[in-house]
DNA sequence: AATGAATGAGCGTTCATTCAT
DNA sequence: TATGAATGAACGCTCATTCAT
């Protein structure tokens, strides 16, 4: 289980005890929205889950809402997947780099708390603007790689293809979730569709024609 | 907006008073789910939306758990893609039907119904079986069609690598739907990403290798 | 289990087919009551039992109210206990006349009717005049037989006393419900204080000192 | 009015201010149970009669049952009948001690309390296992010490046999209740039928006979 | 006579939030 | 900081009752 990482001007984030305490509510609340879910998530279960009292948790989070955030941030904040290493290793092409970080990601999905948390989190971007927004930053940070990647790779990709191809290999991506991730109906498929989404999707990065992708493709079909 | 089919063994659809006001309601559940997602999906403000009183809410659905029950059948009932007519159209090869399905998906994933119905879909099922039967029963559905013409495009393929490939490819498309659906913070890359998908997955179809996919691919990567 | 006896006024009970269904309602209201108490006593539940529309139930019993009195009204109608052939029996002395009574009325005791009915008509009676009266003219009724039978046992009392006495013995008896009736805690041993009941009342009736007996009684201890 | 006893392992019993709370509510709880009966027994009415807001209520008593249990062991508690300085006084013979219990039984289903909360008790028992416990315990108390002074009165009696008259004593007494009880339709009569009430219960302790109760008696009837 | 439909009041329970200590 | 206490709004659900057909 990946780490929560405190939003430094968290109210209480001043003093050890603090700090200490905030974790404490932000790990029962991690765990509440992955058990529960979202509908489920509410300040009295995760008071009940740290052991503290239900007052002491709006102490910190002056609302339910505030709670959320911190939360989502939290996670999300966690999550910057470790693929600085996979891209400073100097020994490997950048093919090889690329079949790493889709490797990386899809086996990621099969964790229960990814599983769980994508779907939430990609549920509630529909509400909150605050959800969206985070949800953005996520992708943005992991498609970062790609894109640079994808330049190497494929060359003949103009800056914006570049963006628009490494937005669709990691909607791709992403979308195993609910059909192969942890609990999923099809996670005994999870490492057959592994090896399916590496070949297939650098494969089409390889491919993927030149120029302007949207108009080029669009004529070609 | 697609229309809702009523399940024909609901309660109180005995008299066409009875069939009139089912329907009502569920219209109204569904406008509530998706305006304001599951969260706020309550028996108080579907009957405020339909203008009937809460009672004959709880009339018609003993529980607010049959309610969305029966929502997520007729919304999940009315969603059967109409695949058949690209799949009976005699002048097209097995790729344009291929192509025309995926556009077909992807396009659809651009209504606002669409984009916020699945993600909170994906979310439910992690909670309840009856959602993850819901949405099973749904792409296996769709998958099929895939299945067909995958076959017929690649016959190297096995029958598991089929099922495989073509849940990868299903996978994929819905994947797009929390990037660029309607309202997503990539919505104006719907056409792009819809070209790209097309031309990427046929590829992927046509070039993935024969015999057992996965342990082939995983001797490649 | 005893038959319900239909108030001949009721609202319905002037055609056959009509006097059918209100004895259908109240079978039906019968088993509820003694099933799941006074608390779950309603006519949802009674409609379900006995398969009537719930409208239909009003049609015939205007309100719950209404049906609650005409439940309890045909209970009590049909219990007037079969103390006739006793008294007429010309073979028995009044002594034995008076045991069997006793005898008949704890033995009742014992079904699964009169246990969960008469706890129940006791506690009613503390709220609806209308239950404390039904209940009352019941068992004023009982004790006019007993009534005769102390006078011809212990001529010595008076009419007065004998009343009182009766009261007594017959407040004796119902008190056993709770303790040694059907489904209760001591309900094995209703065998024997079945016994103890009947020698110990004999001798009661037998022993008590005439005058008044309250004023007698009262300078004795 | 009987005092309420506040079961020490309750919720919200933790500073001065919650036990006062708490006595408030089973004050009020009390109240509503006797004036009007188990049937309108809720958290609402219980709410308004001590005035204090639902969601007290609940805090203190997670729910309408709990807070009826607690009620019931509550008024019960406080029943434990003063029988030790009867049984204490050594001036007294077996005899009058007995008598002495049995006044004080009838003399207190005179009063407003007794009269309506042991008809509702006894009706409960037949739907709450907890309630039929809570009932059993208290009376089980009181045959302990009818136990001991049929003991001395009638030595003959072997063991069960006194166990068996003390049930039936004590039912007896009990069974007055919904007949001469505070506000029921003999309710004039109660003293008289409290000198009965002692003098026949005297007698049959006495002359009852010896050995297997149950066995000798069927033999004698 | 009987049904299906509809209403509205009422209650249990949950829960975010406030506040005194 | 932390707790216990208290509030009030909201919601699910039950149910008696009414009414058109």
């Amino acid at each position: 289980m990946r780490t929560l990482r405190i939003n430094p001007d968290s109210k209480g984030a001043a003093s050890p005890k603090g700090r200490q305490t905030l974790l404490k509510i932000l790990n029962a609340a991690r765990d509440v929205f992955i058990e529960q879910g979202y509908g489920q998530f509410n300040i009295k279960r995760v008071s009940e889950r740290c052991g503290l009292a239900r007052g002491n948790i709006t102490y910190y989070f002056p609302s339910r809402d505030a709670l959320l955030q911190a939360l989502l941030r939290a996670v999300i904040s966690g999550y910057t997947w470790d693929f600085d290493h996979i891209m400073a290793d100097e020994g490997t092409t950048p093919e090889e780099k690329f079949v790493a970080i889709v490797r990386l990601i899809v086996e990621d999905l099969g964790t229960r708390e990814t599983s769980v948390f994508f779907p939430e989190l990609w549920a509630l971007a529909s509400r909150s603007d605050y959800a969206a927004a985070e949800m953005d930053s996520l992708y943005a940070d992991a498609r970062r790689y790609l894109v640079d990647l994808i330049a190497e790779i494929n060359p003949s990709l103009g800056p914006d293809a570049r963006q628009a191809v490494a937005l669709f290999v990691s909607a791709s991506l992403e979308g195993q979730t609910p059909f192969v991730g942890y609990g999923r109906s099809h996670g005994r498929r999870l490492p057959q569709i592994t090896n399916i989404a590496a070949n297939a999707l650098l494969e089409t990065v390889r491919s993927i024609g030149g120029g302007d992708v949207g108009r080029q493709l669009a004529a070609r079909v």
